[in-house]
DNA sequence: CCGTATCCAACAGGATACTG
DNA sequence: CAGTATCCTGTTGGATACGG
């Protein structure tokens, strides 16, 4: 029984990627694993939006200071990339000091979901890659 | 029925949320997603073990062909750096000329499997955000 | 064939100072 | 408070040449 199961997600995690490497012949330019690196793959954005996930709408300087080591400079930097591409929303208050607030779309939203998978992932692996780095480093003496 | 099924999701997410943050203040070192990205949010990394689990077991120029533009050197780089974190096997035949294959260990596997969910959220998102942001970039004139 | 070594350019991003 | 502007450094990774 067990073994069926590991089977039929063998099975298809292989048409998942004969599908993902057929699109990718099709069009060329197209490769979503580039197309989420080149976006998320900077040192914050992914930062940004676990905070936000977490805290809800969030004013600029709370936020700044959940993100532990974020410069003024880049929590705007990355937050005006994640607006640009829908995944979040800005929201200027009229009032005297100003006061804007971000929050998470639902495409925002759908983002954080496949975060918390990848971050599960990371945290009950973490043992074995440390582990593993460990084996490797001691046999280079 | 739906309304059901998405609260359960809600819930589940922020329960989620709420012990990721939890286990981030226990332990001020610990922080999956930071570590996602240190390890992983380089240029080639995913894109090698995407190869790897299309492929099987591939030799270095054969990999070199499928994964378009990474030069000798990175590729080098990055398979090392996959071995060290025992996400990849690296096998030498001693023959003229030498055969070296690389190819995912189980733990390698488990990350493909979470990479393939980004990929297709990725692709499933894009006509999205892509959308969002010709309408930002229209809104600045 | 499968690398390593060296050099170098581009860019991400930090520090600091200044504004509406 | 919530930015912008400027400067500057460290790292990533590409090009090239060479070695087992």
């Amino acid at each position: 029984m067990e073994v069926t199961i590991a089977e039929d997600q063998a099975i298809d995690l292989h048409k998942k990627l004969e599908i993902f490497f057929h699109v990718k012949e099709e069009n060329h330019e197209f490769c979503p694993v580039r197309d989420i690196m080149d976006r998320f793959g900077d040192k914050w954005s992914l930062l940004a939006i676990l905070n936000l996930g977490n805290s809800g709408k969030t004013r600029f300087n709370e936020l700044k200071g959940k993100i532990e080591g974020i410069s003024q400079r880049m929590l705007t930097v990355t937050l005006r990339s994640l607006e640009r591409d829908g995944l979040i929303t800005r929201t200027i208050y009229a009032e005297v000091p100003p006061r804007v607030e971000y929050e998470l779309t639902p495409l925002g939203k759908g983002l954080l979901q496949q975060i918390m998978e990848l971050a599960q992932w990371a945290a009950n692996s973490m043992d074995e890659i440390v582990k593993a780095r460990m084996d490797y480093d001691s046999k280079l003496q």
